[in-house]
RNA sequence: GUGGUUGUAGUUCAGUUGGUUAGAACGUCGGAUUGUGGUUCCGAAGGUCGUGGGUUCAAAUCCCAUCAUCCACCCCA
């Protein structure tokens, strides 16, 4: 046996039958977004790592992919260079580009070039590979699908409020029960203002992220340690400690961020958004979340995760707004707000529940088998006629047995098979088999065409 | 980046204190059945035991190295 083939760590490859499944997906999203008024965008695989580097922190640095310089790489290279062993100082010489690391920087990159020939606000949607150079496991890969959308270019609650609308939507059509978990980073960052901590909210956030997973000691524990006041920790137990419903949650925060002009901003945002989304006959459970902090720290306004209730899984879909997403790259006060499906993830959860449509615009719905050639030619006009009526349908293309062909339609899982020999020519008929329920009729061209296009 | 797990047939895995020719299930192919699949029965093909070295009369089994894999942590989707 020669060696045996493989793919880089963290990558997969789809079969026909995780296509089917993958594209229902994509497909469910993409349609709601249409419905919204959203449009797609592609961006190229690799962007240049000026573009990409320290955008998303040291670490994320590290996880990207670079690639090398095409043609002689090394031959520009100083000899110093090389044995310094420097490789943050090596890398800049011999690669300048690399793989992209989630959508929303090639987005930002994308609205800064072509600013002038945009509509805004600027309504996308983004489905595309994006590559982490991360060490995988269970859940995580090196190479997976975003599905991002957003609205650039407006600050509306408005939108927040559609985004919510089309994560309804598209778990309603998925038959995925949600709970939609909402906050604001202004009322975060009104919260480290009033307990005295201004400039630590990315330490407290990342911490009270962790509230439900790790629990209040080793939260306090851990703020602690990062340095912030027991003065501070002291104060913050009540937010924490924060019960009831949203309503009264907003009710007890506006009193606590009274002192905090940005903290009331954050309040007032909620307050609209939960006002519209109370009056909209949603599917999905809609809550504030206050530990809800997410690890991003561009985040300056609405954060959004949505977990699906039944199944022990992280977020299937997550987002926010972010006031300054273009000013990096030059173009400032220009906000953005969108979120990101996790494609696949809510596959997992797909197909545990078994939720999948058992079949689909992708699969065959008719097989002919195939007895000879005067056979084939009987066949073809029929076959033609079903396509026309954009019923998927084929022949098996050799006069193979009889055993392998049915055992051919049986694992394509296709519904039903048409027998054509030399009796049904005679009777100028065709005997339509029910795979499922194993029932075959003899029936007319015409009535064939009319069953499958019914059923 | 840190810690651990496992590498045996296409796949999932057995394989005794080291001992003759390395097994099973599923899958594949063929037959029972020249026009009937998914359920039955019979048969066949398929392995340099991840790779390299060492210990031994003898290694899938013990030791070392290396590569790969999966899982957890950090972080994230």
């Amino acid at each position: 046996m020669a060696q045996k083939p493989s793919i880089p760590k963290g990558t997969r490859d789809f079969s026909p039958a995780e296509m089917v499944k993958r594209n229902y997906i994509f497909e469910t999203i993409k349609e709601v977004f249409r419905l919204y008024g959203f449009q797609p965008i592609e961006t190229p695989a690799m962007e240049n790592l000026s573009t990409l580097m320290g955008k998303y922190g040291e670490e994320g640095d590290k996880l990207l992919f670079k690639i090398l310089n095409s043609g002689d790489f090394a031959g520009n290279v100083q000899d110093e260079t090389w044995t310094e062993k420097n490789s943050n100082k090596l890398t800049s010489k011999i690669s300048e580009k690399g793989l992209r690391y989630d959508l929303t920087v090639p987005t930002a990159r994308f609205v800064v070039q072509y600013q002038n020939e945009i509509i805004f606000p600027f309504k996308r949607y983004q489905i595309q590979p994006v590559w982490r150079a991360d060490r995988p496991q269970k859940g995580r890969y090196r190479e997976f699908y975003q599905c991002d959308v957003d609205v650039i270019g407006s600050n509306s609650v408005l939108n927040e409020v559609e985004l919510v609308q089309i994560i309804d939507d598209v778990f309603s059509r998925l038959k995925i029960r949600t709970v939609v978990k909402i906050n604001n980073r202004k009322i975060l960052s009104g919260i480290a203002e009033v307990i005295g901590e201004n400039n630590r909210i990315a330490d407290i956030t990342v911490a009270i992220d962790k509230l439900d997973k790790i629990g209040l000691e080793k939260v306090n524990a851990e703020l602690s340690e990062k340095g912030v006041s027991s003065e501070a920790i002291e104060n913050l137990q009540p937010i924490l400690a924060l019960k009831g419903s949203t309503a009264e949650k907003i009710a007890q925060l506006e009193n606590i961020l009274s002192g905090s002009g940005i903290g009331l901003k954050g309040i007032a945002e909620i307050k609209k958004l939960f006002g519209y989304l109370g009056n909209l006959q949603l599917n999905t459970e809609v809550e504030l979340d206050l530990t809800l902090a997410r690890g991003l720290n561009y985040y300056t306004g609405a954060i959004f995760e949505v977990k699906a209730k039944d199944f022990e899984m992280g977020s299937i879909c997550g987002g926010g707004r972010y006031d300054d997403l273009t000013g990096i790259f030059g173009l400032p006060n220009v906000s953005g707000v969108g979120v990101s499906f996790g494609a696949e993830r809510i596959y997992d959860v797909l197909l545990q529940a078994n939720l999948f449509p058992q079949h689909s615009a992708e699969t065959t719905k008719v097989l002919f088998v195939n007895f000879g050639e005067r056979e084939e030619a009987y066949c073809l006009p029929v076959l033609a006629g079903l396509r026309k009526m954009g019923i998927n349908a084929e022949i098996f293309p050799d006069s193979a047995k009889m055993q392998k062909q049915m055992t051919y339609a049986n694992k394509k899982n296709i519904p039903f098979v048409v027998l054509a020999g030399e009796s049904e020519m005679q009777a100028q008929k065709f005997t339509l088999k029910n795979m499922e329920t194993g029932e075959q009729n003899s029936v007319s061209a015409e009535e064939l065409i009319n069953i499958l296009s019914q059923s």
